[in-house]
RNA sequence: GGGAGGUUAGCUCAGCUGGUAGAGCAUCUGAUUUACAUUCAGAGGGCCAUAGGUUCGAGUCCUAUACCUCCCA
């Protein structure tokens, strides 16, 4: 064999995939009916890890398959612009040039920005390209492009004009290292150990104390107030004092409210309406003072004792709890496990911070985009999804959306001198309306924040197709087919769709939800770089190829279950491209005919029959599994019938044929063989594009560009299974029975054997005529014997039937006929069982006619089968 | 605290509206002039987490319990 034969997918992938290119094949092809995709976005500073690799393989499944079959087929790709993170990236990379962006300015620093992007944003789409995605490339979106930075723009001056948008003065979630708000999404509660300490508050006029206690002394600089539940007998009459603020020295009050837990800590706490979430709450109710004793970068501000100012906040509790024990307020300190927030980007503990920001009224918007999954017009696969959307819909906050950040799409208002805001689509839109309101000419000044990126992906189902221009585009394919998402961005992305999909265009952005798990590793670890347990997708390409790498996680991604990885799976699916890579060259070298055509030839031998039955059913059934999005099983299908059916069974089958002088039967097997792998190659297609791709191209099969594999529509046919069908069944059955046997009386499964049809019916004795060849070669028989020959022999029961097994090399009697006991201590067992169930009346007067039909049926099977055995053993 | 999911062969997982427990990998035994050693044939391996219940019949439905994973507060 020459290396010519060989399937080797580095050379095969790249060119392939600009073949596919340079054809213009990932474009819609005109067709009545539609299927679109939009991709959720990769970050673009994003490499591609292993759940973009299992999410774009499902897509781009689910996208060949509708293609091939009479969709017009969009997927649109794209990349989001990522406000924190790219900004982030590029702000260090100028540092280590020595580049402040404050000394550049905004408009320098986006600019470098954008150079980044030239240079480096297309890094993850040409890494989809190697997992050999059909995205529409020519339609890659962006979301700071042109196109959507309109629609985010159209969509806030909208939302603010139905005042489903506001500017607010609230306790944000603030990263102190970002210096920016973020979402309450963006904020992780990690679980640490801390310590609860336990202070004193001397109370007003007497030498008595209020203990309190809390994990975050430093906040007391700022507290206003020590709140006790009104029920709290220890503290009723302490209620209305003051007390006397330690290492501050101000006087707050000490006020009832039923935030204060009595069961908790000292059942007396401080609070701090500036530092806390609760404790504002508590702080409006009673009309508290609200004090902020931070900057934005976590330091001490000058609202705080001297002392205090320009410390970091760690460093201030440190110095607070040595002045507190050095006055002897300092009672105890308690080890105990809390949350913390944590920013999801910066890793660093997040404040509660009191600033002024812009929000979106999400209760509102979610009504529609309730009602829409309520009503089924969106579904979620699986289904249970559902559940986790609506509690959090039904519970949903107002979202922040201003960042503090100069990357990403600057929020559209304007302000008047006296800090009147517009809102609107453009500078000289501010002006008009400002003019119109000051009736004169005044300086306006932009805000200078811009909105979470979340805000842009949200548009992404209508904005990547045109919106708000009207086009076909958005005509043909909004609402989209599916979307294809991790459980991990329902809230994020997925729910804010919804949101903007229900408000602007009044129709869901998807029918279908299918969400699907995470890919953890083998040991059932999230992968993550720092636990350094991350496999790369790309490398395991590289060595593997990346139609393994897809079919891999194709038939592990079943519903509701994490995709654990293990490297020994994706070996194992490269060996079945090996496998369908050596069946065409098995093909060729028997001359088997490739023809393009749709219409199966004439065929009457019954393993024509048989293969051609198997293909249209596992088409079907295949089919039928990714229409419900069980790709595991699709794929399992497929791999069944191409490696079990096609290869080991078939293509064995037809040898006795190819082998054969029989002519017009050869001419048969070719055309037969040849029209069922070209339909192999059209279902394995979406599965594992590279090679599949790479065969049909070899043979010639595109006849010069006018038939692409990827128009290919999958074959259907009324499956037959006639008795030509059924005699095939039988024939894999004797065969494994005989290899079977062989290996129980430990005769080498290469030798040969003589088989006596001498005992059996007449029925059994024509099919083994007809199917002598196929039998003899496969089940590697020599002879057989019209009569029972006087030779040692063992005898075999197959169908009911016994049939005498002459074997070449001497056969131990004795282990036979264990071979026979232990078979009917088998069988006999299995009756027992059965017996009991037909003698429980109740079994046989409610169970449905045909089990118990089946029961009996079985029974008597058993029974004959036993008698047979018992006369062998008396033979022997 | 609220919610979701899981527990089936050594490992990773299927198992639909209840009707004799399956696959892949791993293991073991064997094969080899053959399209493929990235191969082929065969075998062993299961109290379906536990306890109740419904049912003629439960891996499957119901109720508890235990342990694990995740989400929200």
């Amino acid at each position: 064999m020459n290396n010519n034969d060989k399937y080797i997918h580095q050379d095969v992938e790249k060119r392939i995939y600009s073949y596919w290119e340079k054809n213009k094949l990932f474009r819609p092809k005109k067709n009545k009916k539609s299927f679109s995709i939009v991709i959720p976005p990769p970050n673009v500073t994003g490499s591609l890890h292993m759940g973009h690799a299992l999410n774009n393989s499902i897509q781009d499944l689910l996208v060949r398959y509708h293609r091939m079959n009479k969709y017009e087929t969009l997927w649109q790709p794209g990349t989001d612009h990522a406000g924190i993170a790219t900004q982030a990236l590029v702000e260090k990379k100028l540092l280590s040039q020595n580049i402040n962006k404050n000394d550049i300015g905004r408009k320098q620093f986006i600019k470098k920005v954008w150079d980044w992007k030239e240079d480096y944003g297309g890094i993850i789409i040409n890494q989809l390209k190697k997992l050999g995605c059909s995205c529409d490339w020519s339609r890659n979106a962006f979301t700071m492009d042109e196109n959507l930075s309109k629609s985010v723009l159209k969509v806030f001056v909208e939302l603010y004009k139905k005042k489903l948008i506001y500017k607010a003065k609230k306790l944000v979630n603030w990263d102190t290292v970002l210096k920016t708000a973020i979402s309450d999404l963006e904020v992780d509660q990690r679980e640490v150990n801390s310590k609860l300490y336990h202070i004193k508050y001397p109370i007003e006029e007497t030498e008595e104390f209020i203990t309190i206690a809390t994990t975050r002394p430093e906040t007391m600089l700022g507290d206003t107030a020590v709140a006790v539940n009104p029920n709290d007998k220890r503290y009723k009459k302490l209620i209305g004092k003051n007390v006397l603020l330690p290492l501050v020295g101000k006087k707050i009050k000490i006020i009832s409210d039923e935030y204060a837990d009595p069961e908790q800590g000292t059942g007396a706490v401080k609070i701090t309406p500036a530092h806390d979430f609760n404790d504002y709450e508590v702080g409006f109710r009673n009309k508290l003072e609200v004090l902020n004793v931070f900057t934005e970068d976590g330091k001490i501000n000058e609202n705080a004792p001297k002392k205090y100012i320009g410390l970091d906040r760690f460093v201030a509790r440190k110095k607070i709890l040595e002045d507190l024990s050095n006055e002897g307020l300092l009672v105890k300190e308690e080890n105990i496990k809390n949350k913390i927030p944590y920013g999801d980007r910066s890793n660093s503990a997040i404040e509660p911070f009191l600033t002024e920001q812009w929000f979106v009224d999400a209760k509102k918007l979610a009504i529609k985009a309730k009602k829409i999954v309520k009503l089924k017009k969106t579904i979620f696969f699986p289904e249970n999804w559902s559940k986790t959307y609506f509690q959090w819909m039904n519970n949903i906050e107002p979202w922040c959306i201003s960042r503090q950040l100069w990357w990403g799409h600057q929020i559209p208002a304007w302000y008047g001198p006296d800090k009147k805001i517009f809102v609107a689509n453009n500078e000289s839109e501010a002006k008009k309306n400002a003019k119109k309101y000051y009736k004169k000419e005044v300086e306006l000044v932009r805000d200078s924040d811009v909105l979470d990126t979340w805000f842009s992906s949200g548009l992404w189902p209508f904005a990547t197709l045109g919106w708000p221009t009207k086009n076909k585009y958005l005509n043909k394919f909004y609402p989209t087919s599916v979307l294809v998402t991790g459980f991990d961005i329902i809230f994020f992305w997925v729910a804010r769709m919804l949101m903007f999909g229900m408000e602007f265009m009044k129709k869901e952005p998807f029918r279908d939800i299918y969400v699907h798990a995470l890919v953890r590793d083998e040991k059932g670890q999230k992968m993550s770089k720092s636990k350094g347990n991350a496999i790369d997708p790309l490398e395991l390409i590289g060595i593997y190829s990346a139609d393994a790498l897809r079919f891999t996680l194709l038939s592990m991604a079943s519903p509701g279950r994490d995709v654990k990885l293990s490297e020994d799976r994706v070996k194992g699916y490269r060996n079945f491209l090996n496998k369908l890579w050596n069946a065409n060259n098995f093909l060729i070298q028997n001359k088997c005919e490739f023809k393009s055509t749709k219409k199966p030839p004439k065929f009457k031998i019954n393993i024509n029959k048989w293969v051609y039955s198997e293909l249209l059913e596992t088409k079907k059934i295949v089919a039928k599994n990714i229409k419900d999005y069980r790709f595991d099983e699709a794929a399992r299908n497929a791999y069944q019938f191409v490696w079990h059916s096609f290869c080991d069974w078939y293509l064995e089958f037809s040898k006795t044929i190819l082998y054969s002088n029989n002519k017009k039967d050869i001419i048969e097997i070719r055309e037969v063989s040849g029209f069922v792998f070209k339909e192999i190659l059209i279902l394995m297609h979406p599965f594992i594009p590279f090679v599949t791709e790479e065969i049909w191209l070899k043979n010639k099969l595109d006849n010069s560009g006018k038939n692409y594999l990827m128009f290919s529509n999958w074959i259907s046919g009324k499956i037959k299974k006639d008795k030509d069908f059924k005699e095939v069944e039988k024939i894999i059955n004797i065969i494994s029975q005989i290899r079977s046997f062989k290996n129980e009386l430990n005769v080498s499964p290469g030798s040969f054997i003589d088989i006596s049809l001498g005992k059996i019916n007449k029925k059994n004795q024509v099919f083994f005529k007809e199917n002598e060849i196929v039998l003899k070669r496969l089940g590697r028989i020599n002879n057989f014997f019209n009569k029972d020959v006087n030779k040692p022999s063992a005898t075999l029961v197959m169908g009911g039937d016994l049939f005498k097994l002459y074997f070449e090399e001497n056969v131990d009697l004795n282990l036979i006929k264990e071979n026979l006991i232990s078979k009917q201590r088998k069988y006999e067992t299995e009756m027992g069982k059965i017996d009991l169930r037909l003698k429980n009346k109740n079994f046989v007067d409610r169970a449905p006619k045909h089990i118990v039909d089946q029961e009996k049926t079985n029974y008597n099977n058993l029974k004959n089968n036993i008698r047979k055995i018992l006369l062998t053993i008396k033979s022997l």
